[in-house]
DNA sequence: GCCAACGTTGGC
DNA sequence: GCCAACGTTGGC
């Protein structure tokens, strides 16, 4: 099983948009970022598990756990010309180049892991998501600092 | 295939 | 809303 983290405003999508989808399930699309997509597409297997992180907001954070249901299929938002995540090279070739996953919610954090507790456990300092710079959207997990950040969040 | 210009991300 | 860091684009 894969760990995984994603990254959501929540003004656009949000853990409590996800949780009270049907079946607690949305799919997750408008990803444009290949890095992304090639970890969605490659790597992503049924069951692997997934924090769901807040990002611009007042205070950053991991706010729950998710998991994967549906495996990387095209995202056909990419051809929708009315879609803000339409993308003309896709048009142009007439098929989506980018891929979305499905999600189902698991599990809230009772207390929520903010980026600031994130950035101030030693153990986590390799984590990628408390690398300076780091942007990207979709990023591996490891094990180790799964667990341990399940923990600081209460699970 | 280099790299300057431009757009986006995301913490603050 | 600012702006540093980063990714993408496109002319050459």
């Amino acid at each position: 099983m894969n760990y995984w983290l994603v990254k959501t405003e929540p003004d656009m999508f949000s853990w409590t948009d996800l949780m009270e989808a049907k079946n607690q399930t949305a799919s997750w699309d408008g990803v444009r970022n290949y890095q992304a997509r090639n970890f969605m597409r490659d790597q992503f297997r049924l069951g692997d598990r997934v924090f769901f992180y807040h990002s611009r907001v007042e205070t950053p954070g991991i706010v729950g756990i998710a998991e994967v249901v549906k495996e990387g299929y095209p995202d056909h938002t990419a051809l929708d010309p009315k879609s803000k995540y339409s993308d003309e090279k896709s048009i142009r070739d007439g098929a989506s180049r980018w891929v979305m996953v499905d999600l189902k919610a698991m599990k809230a954090f009772p207390n929520p892991v903010t980026l600031n507790e994130l950035k101030n456990v030693v153990a986590l300092k390799d984590m990628l998501l408390v690398q300076p710079g780091q942007r990207l959207s979709v990023q591996p997990v490891s094990e180790h600092h799964w667990h341990l950040i399940c923990e600081m969040g209460g699970l």
